[in-house]
DNA sequence: CGGGGATTTGACACATATCAAGAGCGGTGG
DNA sequence: CCACCGCTCTTGATATGTGTCAAATCCCCG
């Protein structure tokens, strides 16, 4: 059962199926107030403007590790921006391993590749207690309306999603195992020292099998490339705790692969 | 040197560095008389409102086969809607072959990768005689703020390519080489049929090559497929002439691999 | 008609998948 | 608190699909 649901009433435009474990919101909910704002839809704002955004959150909602936050198919209505936690982005397979098109956290939205057909094409499951910002689709749209730099700050993102999404590719049609390992710890690397991590140190959050169905490789090849990595020095690896020990190195393996 | 250069003067916060080789748009590019509009931007539009984008084309450009349409790191000033042609999007290896991220034809929007960094990411390319429509992102954004379903349409434009790259994750991470190849026709030839063209037999436009740039394997590997498709009565293939001959044995070979 | 690139096909190599077994860790319950 | 159980991870042996290298053919285009 997902979460604890707990509702104030409808909002205009927006069916109230959403579970939310938090109250409505009145001003509670602030993005200026918001931890991840810097790299959050308020991204690149002054600080006044960010209060324009203060009602377009409806509610936070909690999800606890292994939860879904997204069931793919289900009705597209909202986005939501990560507060805190972690996320896989997949579709099943029946049988063969999950396919991951990717783990978002904190200060990502995710949602957006559901506007397209009114329903989400993902499943989108917490890997760790997880706070998000469910942001109604209409709310956002009636927003955007009157702030230019929220149009355009939703084309930016969606335009990123794009992007990343051709960095995938690269990493799924042309690079061999060893590179993209690489590549995929230092894409985490980078991220989590953008949200103010160590980025030497961190805990993968996801299993060797959810690496595996991410960069196109089974888990048994992810661990090998993980101990053959260890064994050169450039990375300590002790299950989930992963230390880069040489950056330097590991870029060497990425070679001229281009990302 | 690409195509024939044109202008008309500048365009309010859009620099005349565009190679155009059509007039001004002076009423004459309509996208209300294009014959691609159900497919284009005003696709889903009734007729009377689709007037409102008749300034929003500010030029049409011609793309001689083997041209550019857009260099990978050109500064992000339009997006372009294919009017008639064919193109690919490409990421160039040094030594290796191109990683193409897809194929464009008429009806479809290239560029929309270049709004995050305010720079193209991708070299487009022509692959046949083209012909595209100039979209000034800066007109799109200002008719974007009175145009509530054009805002909507441009989301949706941009969600269902993020989809695209989804499906083609799932293409170069979970599939074997006769599933992806069996995709990729199959792809091709609905995207035809949308066009009213035929369904069944069509002309490749692009090379093995950039074929298995695209799929992620080697020209030979789709050659082979190729061959293996015709020995099983499939398909028909002569060079760049396809037939498809057993749709249902296309979608066989796909099996229970999702797309 | 000639030339060069694209395509096909073959032989072989190799990277990664597959199959299998064992070890380590964490969670649960006594 | 300890012991057990189950699941994840690691490591090994082997299989196999696809890449690589090479050569012949075909076509298109000049």
């Amino acid at each position: 059962m997902p979460a604890v649901e707990r509702r104030t009433g409808p909002i205009p435009g927006f069916a109230a199926t959403e579970p939310v474990d938090d109250f409505s919101n009145r001003g509670r909910l602030r993005c200026s107030r918001c931890s991840v704002r810097g790299l959050c839809l308020p991204s690149g704002l002054a600080g006044r403007n960010v209060e324009d955004l203060d009602d377009l959150v409806y509610a936070t909602r909690r999800i606890p590790a292994g939860e879904m936050l997204i069931r793919a198919g289900s009705p597209f209505r909202s986005l939501y921006a990560i507060r805190t936690g972690f996320f896989k982005s997949y579709t099943e397979q029946q049988g063969r391993p999950d396919r991951v098109t990717g783990f978002q956290m904190a200060g990502e939205i995710v949602g957006l590749d559901g506007i397209d057909r009114d329903a989400h094409t993902l499943n989108v499951k917490a890997l760790e207690d997880s706070h998000v910002c469910v942001i109604p689709y209409v709310r956002l749209e009636a927003l955007s309306a009157r702030l230019p730099w929220l149009r355009r700050r939703v084309h930016r993102l969606m335009s990123r999603e794009i992007g990343t999404g051709h960095g995938v590719m690269m990493l799924l049609g042309a690079m061999a195992a060893e590179e993209r390992v690489a590549a995929f710890l230092l894409n985490l690397s980078s991220r989590f020292a953008a949200r103010g991590f160590d980025e030497a140190e961190f805990v993968l959050r996801m299993s060797r099998e959810d690496i595996g169905g991410y960069v196109g490789l089974t888990l048994e090849t992810v661990s090998r490339v993980f101990s053959a990595f260890r064994d050169r020095g450039l990375i300590e690896v002790q299950l989930k705790m992963v230390r880069i020990l040489d950056v330097g190195g590991l870029h060497a393996v990425l070679g001229r692969a281009v990302l």
